[in-house]
DNA sequence: CGGCATCCGCCTCGATACTG
DNA sequence: CAGTATCGAGGCGGATGCCG
């Protein structure tokens, strides 16, 4: 097992590079998934609708993680109200590309993971006309 | 020991747990993932070829992901030698069935982060070689 | 109500030493 | 080389309070 040089660009997995560890490290926690989820697949636009998912994301959480996602242009935020400034915040193009994503990722889950099962597609469409005018 | 994982307060939607946040409390963090993808594309299956990946991986926590991955039947291991006994690990189905997920994901991470860049196919196939017989 | 800042406990990881 | 044990540091996230 020649353990002498390897390929130059065995760096794959440092953050610079990998576009698996990329992702996941923009995405791939907890808090970010759900906010993402949320938009993509019930239509949540409001800082109150992310709070009142069952989960309890704080304050501080959901604000940094929407910061996050802004930089990185996977969502953008628009003010819907003035005095005060209220934004919505919607996914943009390359937010949207991560539909099939989740969707593979949750297929994997619901075959493999036992006790795993997401909502039903009139569930889901329950919830989305919460919040999709 | 066997300090429980996080896999606690998952739940989606409705109390029925989510499918998203039940594969990323698996397979979503860094380490495992890298793991995963290491056997995946690469090939590797011993201990010391994860220890070896340029990003450093220490020894605890492979072992740690390791069982945890083989106690969700993601991988499995198999003695390859004895005296002292030595395993090989290896994807089982499930595990194998996450190659498209793991695709979807660096798919969307090279076409939507900038900067970021996987290895050439020859640069892969260099890699398997080493580690495939 | 929407959003931000601060404090702080806990968990995770990394380093290291050790066993077979 | 394969794997285990321990321990300290740092970061994440929960609670809380403030401000517009």
């Amino acid at each position: 097992m020649s353990k002498d040089k390897k390929i130059s660009t065995s760096e794959c997995g440092n953050r610079s590079t990998c576009p698996l560890t990329n992702t996941l490290d923009l995405i791939g926690d907890k808090w970010t998934l759900l906010v993402i989820r949320d938009m993509l697949f019930i239509g949540k636009k409001q800082f109150g609708d992310f709070l009142d998912s069952p989960e309890g994301i704080s304050t501080n959480i959901l604000t940094e993680r929407l910061k996050r996602l802004e930089k990185n242009g996977v969502i953008e935020k628009r003010p819907y109200q003035k005095n005060p400034v209220r934004y919505e915040y919607f996914l943009t193009n390359t937010g949207n590309a991560l539909k099939p994503v989740l969707m593979e990722i949750a297929g994997w889950g619901s075959v493999h993971i036992e006790g795993t099962k997401g909502p039903t597609k009139k569930e889901l469409e329950a919830m989305r006309k919460q919040y999709t005018q």
